[in-house]
DNA sequence: TAAACGTGGAT
DNA sequence: TATCCAAGTTT
């Protein structure tokens, strides 16, 4: 039953007052991305957490930054290096919307990040949730945000029905974190929202007795905490299957660019087949003699949507007729004995480390 | 509206 | 080992 909550204008200021005193006990204020905030800095990180854990985001964060350093050194950077930085990291559409997205500022707003939030809503790969962030968290706009801690502290605070990605359940909670967010000290209200729910209204076991909202929360009051938010409906997801066949030549794999949109875009894989007697034609087209073939096992790769069943297949290639081979954009040889600066997906980097034993 | 889009940590 | 799901956005 979907219910509207009204929220006094006393209440949210008290509402407010507690969490804004409990941030600066409690807080995180000496993460990568808050130290010397500027717009930049935070919109990288912001996109690098989007449904992603702290912990992992900090390394490639770090490197991230050294590599481009400012709006314009990665609007000029090439895709594949940018694609590079995020190797192993996933949602690879971010950092395909990132590059876009300097590239915009960059030639549109003269490197100068926009400062509204539909401005910057209308930048690929940011939605209301992570504009609000850039802009409270950097400028200290005043902007609400939503993003899964603030939508779980708030879930139980007011019992709001729904679980995550459901309509229904964003469209409650939106006017309750606008009705909340003050117009003064936003940027660290908006950080101590998504510290409490990161630390403190954890998804299991939270840690009701360090809460500074305790006293007026209904799932604390009720002893509902583990009813809300509530669970997502599971489904089960398909299993796929999949040949990876990879051609090679002493240190060297042939590669192929996958299409832009679609699982791994943009990222260098191997070569699939759906069966293991196409592997013959796809050499032939390539042109490359076969010498012998090496069958690895099959291993489980799983998604958040469907399970992947991979068998590589190394196939040991002519030296010499190999060397004829017409690199192009969508194709080329792959040193393993060279860094590369192109995005590998996880499996990928996987199944190098397989072959390289 | 719900599915697509990755990966690894937590339980 | 299996399942859930995390600083979401796009289609």
């Amino acid at each position: 039953m979907t219910k509207t909550i009204i929220i006094k204008e006393a209440s949210a200021q008290l509402f407010a007052d507690q969490v804004l005193a409990w941030y600066q006990k409690q807080g995180r204020k000496t993460l990568p991305w808050q130290q010397n905030k500027t717009p930049y800095r935070v919109w990288i990180s912001e996109i690098m957490l989007q449904q992603t854990q702290v912990a992992t985001v900090i390394p490639y964060y770090q490197k991230f930054m050294e590599s481009f350093p400012t709006i314009a050194a990665l609007a000029q950077a090439d895709e594949d290096n940018v694609l590079h930085h995020w190797t192993g990291l996933g949602y690879y559409a971010r950092a395909r919307n990132l590059h876009k997205t300097a590239k915009i500022i960059h030639q549109e707003f003269n490197d100068e990040f926009p400062q509204t939030v539909e401005e910057v809503m209308m930048l690929p790969g940011i939605g209301r949730s992570t504009a609000g962030a850039i802009l409270s968290l950097s400028l200290n706009k005043h902007y609400p945000i939503l993003d899964g801690n603030v939508k779980r502290v708030l879930a139980r605070c007011y019992t709001v029905e729904g679980y995550n990605g459901q309509a229904k359940y964003e469209k409650q909670l939106w006017p309750i974190t606008e009705a909340l967010t003050p117009a003064e000290g936003v940027a660290q209200f908006n950080q101590a929202m998504m510290d409490l729910g990161a630390l403190v209204c954890t998804r299991s076991k939270p840690n009701c007795s360090e809460c500074p909202l305790q006293s007026g929360c209904l799932a604390k009051l009720g002893d509902l905490q583990s009813e809300f938010p509530q669970k997502k409906p599971k489904k089960k997801i398909p299993e796929k299957h999949t040949i990876m066949v990879i051609p090679k030549v002493n240190h060297r794999l042939l590669m192929e660019k996958r299409p832009p949109t679609g699982i791994w875009g943009g990222l260098w894989c191997f070569h699939e087949v759906a069966d293991e007697n196409d592997i013959a034609a796809f050499l032939g087209k390539m042109q490359l003699k076969e010498v012998s073939r090496k069958r690895f096992e099959e291993f489980r790769h799983t998604f958040s949507h469907f399970h992947l069943d991979i068998l590589p297949i190394v196939i040991e290639c002519n030296a010499d007729k190999s060397a004829q081979i017409n690199e192009n954009s969508k194709q080329q040889w792959y040193d393993i004995t060279q860094q590369s600066s192109v995005g590998l997906a996880a499996s990928t980097v996987n199944i190098m480390s397989k072959i390289i034993g």
